[in-house]
DNA sequence: TTGTAAGCGTTATCAT
DNA sequence: ATGATAACGCTTACAA
């Protein structure tokens, strides 16, 4: 059996409500007891339960955090950088690998304060019974109605990297992220890249989007493999993610071309990591703490009151220079 | 409010101890109830409080992890494996990816069955009480006397890599990894590399310790081309780990040199993503689905009583022959 | 300033 | 086969 506060109120020789206020650090408690609490407390080894608090205050200070369980540097970022704000407003936050499914499930039996779906959690699999739950929100993109999402504007952001570009006056520029079998994030990217072409009256070319497939680097480093064989070659590519970026730059150092003299880069993925490449790459998005701000205050507010939170949180990308464009 | 067993019991028209013996599937319960209140908890939505549960019953179903919150794939991909295992034995595994401290306190407060530590949470921090606490475990390296590991024996393996490699003829082998300010876990490592030069009557040379610095694959592309601009180029290589291996082959491949013919590499990790890389590597290590099982094991019976558990399990690492070597 | 007692949603032990 | 009821460890009126 673990220490309660019975236990210590033995030791101290007050009530045990006295010693749950002065835990708490209640004004109602004389300071000489609260020390003598606080002493015996700590002599047990006293851990506070929060099933038996919780229970009671109808509260747990807990967010539980679905995880797709992807190994992408921008998502590790973002989850840390979120885990981080929500520490300073007192929330805690818990991830999950388990399916999306079961994820929910346990954050709802451990009566979790909210849920923060991170986006590749595949929408449909989320039913929702009409009846009052956890307080849901998603990241990135609309898993259902009713759960409110904070949205990145991809479209907007690759189609501010096309409109920098063009401005720049690059007029071959390629794209290079999932196209095919993209999620739907994904095709919000390639929509906003023709877009962006479109709006600069660049006609669009079918072989100027190269479908890297995944998101990890390698595929970065494949796809820029096989852009660089295209007959006519691209001046600029578009990067549609930070890890793609990075396979992309090494693909380009492999073939001794130089950034931006022979080919200009930009991805998308406003995180700090991008200053780190070997050579910083220009980004586009909504910054990492922006995003993180946005989600946590979501969140608050959802727990607040879920009817509180709009159905969508609209953030607005922006465009940033480093060296590569 | 939620849905409690009282409600439905006013629904069904039973008492809420039926209600409480139905759902858990009692057999004292007739079918024809059974099935009443199941439909009934189905209807309103009823979601077990885990608080409520665990108060009495003293056992959460949780398993905390303490994530050392760095992009790894060998380490994601470990977690992932584990969890799994767990599930299977009705544990539900929450990852915190705070500070050591803060993620054990939080464990501990929500009544974690039991606590896994992943290695790179810096052990000094880590202060325990002298009282019963939850049981925790910790993976790869000794953290504290009184918390028991599970380990890989990274020494041995990266000998053995060294006894292959050596067995086969090949004399200038080299390592990468980190070196010069590596954790006790990587120390291991080039230790294992000196004693196996050493027995297989190669004389060490200090620049064939190439120093990393980090874990990632960027980590690896740099100390592979500073390798390879060695007067007396290694024809073989040690990776110590999964990302570094991939940065390496990399690196390799951006000079053209073909692998094994022009040299040879072996890579700490035995987990299956080593399979999929471009050429794939052959590898040293316990596998990943046998530390699974062993940290499972361990944890569950650490969880029926930690002092049934030794300080140290340890495990054998293997050699896989793939197409590097 | 401190103590008493009710109640949070379960499980488990007795009765019935 | 079902129902009362006492815990579990805590918070929170309300009393003293």
């Amino acid at each position: 059996m673990s220490v309660t506060i019975k236990d210590i109120s033995k030791q101290v020789g007050v009530s045990y409500s006295t010693v749950a206020k002065a835990l708490n650090n209640s004004p109602l408690v004389k300071e000489s007891t609260k020390r003598k609490v606080m002493e015996a407390a700590e002599a047990l080894g006293y851990t506070p339960n929060l099933a038996a608090r919780s229970l009671v205050t109808k509260r747990t200070g807990l967010v539980g955090i679905v995880w797709p369980g992807i190994d992408r540097a921008a998502l590790s970022s973002l989850v840390t950088s979120i885990q981080r704000r929500l520490a300073e407003k007192g929330l805690t936050a818990l991830l999950s690998i388990h399916e999306p499914q079961e994820a929910i499930a346990t954050f709802e039996n451990l009566r979790a304060d909210a849920i923060l779906l991170f986006e590749e959690s595949t929408a449909d699999i989320i039913a929702r019974p009409s009846h009052r739950r956890t307080p849901m929100i998603s990241i990135g993109m609309p898993i259902k109605p009713g759960v409110p999402y904070v949205d990145m504007n991809r479209r907007e952001a690759i189609r501010l990297a096309v409109e920098t570009l063009a401005g720049k006056g690059y007029e071959r520029i390629a794209y290079i992220g999932p196209y095919a079998e993209a999620s739907m994030q994904q095709q919000e990217k390639w929509i906003g890249f023709k877009e962006g072409l479109h709006q600069a009256g660049i006609t669009f070319q079918e072989e100027w989007i190269i479908d890297s497939r995944g998101l990890l680097w390698q595929d970065g480093y494949r796809a820029a493999k096989q852009m660089l064989k295209l007959s006519e070659r691209p001046t600029a590519v578009i990067s549609g993610s930070y890890d793609l970026a990075a396979g992309i730059i090494r693909a380009f150092q492999g073939e001794g071309l130089s950034v931006p003299q022979d080919i200009a880069i930009i991805s998308y993925d406003h995180i700090p990591h991008m200053e780190q490449l070997e050579i910083p790459i220009s980004a586009v998005g909504v910054a990492e703490a922006d995003i993180a701000t946005a989600v946590t205050d979501t969140l608050l507010r959802a727990i607040e009151s879920i009817d509180n939170v709009s159905d969508r949180t609209s953030l607005t990308p922006a465009y940033i220079h480093r060296e590569s464009d």
